[in-house]
DNA sequence: TTCCGGATGCGCT
DNA sequence: GCGCATCCGGAAA
């Protein structure tokens, strides 16, 4: 890991809808005692703070698990959810409860051992969805409140900005928030296979 | 397409 | 304390 140039921290302190964009191919790297994984980020989601409904700190609600978002930006906000850990990254200023959700990336590095994490499944559902990702990688919920500029959890320089192309659309299951659903707060990389599969909605 | 695991938080009793 | 909802994923039906 020693031979991976983590982002500095004013990287992260553009707005929160730039830095979602901006996170889009830079690489995720995870250190665990079985190895190193790595992947290029290719899918996120804005979730704007007090004003927004879908955002957990929407109101400015302040709790153990919220906590982390009132912090530093590039700070780590793992949660968990229907068994499974989500990453953000924290954003905007301190008291701003801001963050980006990190929704899919490219499989780089320790292929075989997100293969194993993944039991055996085909390399383009490693990563592909918010839940998988962490999986792949070994992103737990020890990796909550820690940065994203120090070992074991980084982000460092991935692809060129001009090698391709952003998308922009509504955000993923937050089907119950009101107006907030149809914010255009999540980007992607066009046509990239590990964007994750838009769920299946029954109204 | 439907069900449900199981941590977290909230609103109510 | 209890019931319900949630930024999801995998297996059953």
């Amino acid at each position: 890991m020693e031979h991976y140039q983590a982002l500095p921290q004013a990287f992260y302190s553009q707005p929160t809808l730039e830095l979602a964009k901006s996170l889009l191919g830079c690489l995720l790297v995870k250190e665990t005692e079985e190895g190193l994984a790595s992947g290029y980020i290719v899918e996120t989601e804005a979730y704007m703070g007090p004003e927004d409904r879908a955002a957990h700190s929407f109101g400015n609600r302040r709790t153990k698990r919220t906590e982390i978002m009132f912090g530093q930006a590039g700070s780590v906000y793992t949660y968990t959810m229907h068994t499974h850990t989500l990453v953000n990254v924290v954003s905007s200023e301190i008291g701003r409860p801001e963050a980006v959700l990190i929704r899919a990336v490219e499989p780089l590095e320790g292929k075989s051992l997100m293969e194993i994490r993944r039991a055996g499944r085909p390399q383009f559902e490693w990563t592909n969805g918010p839940g998988k990702l962490t999986k792949a990688l070994g992103i737990t919920m020890d990796d909550y409140g820690n940065h994203f500029t120090s070992p074991p959890l980084l982000i460092c320089e991935g692809w060129t900005k001009s090698s391709f192309a952003i998308s922009t659309g509504p955000r993923i299951g937050i089907d119950n928030t009101g107006e907030a659903r149809d914010y255009p707060w999540r980007f992607w990389a066009s046509n990239n296979p590990y964007v994750s599969k838009i769920r299946r909605k029954m109204n």
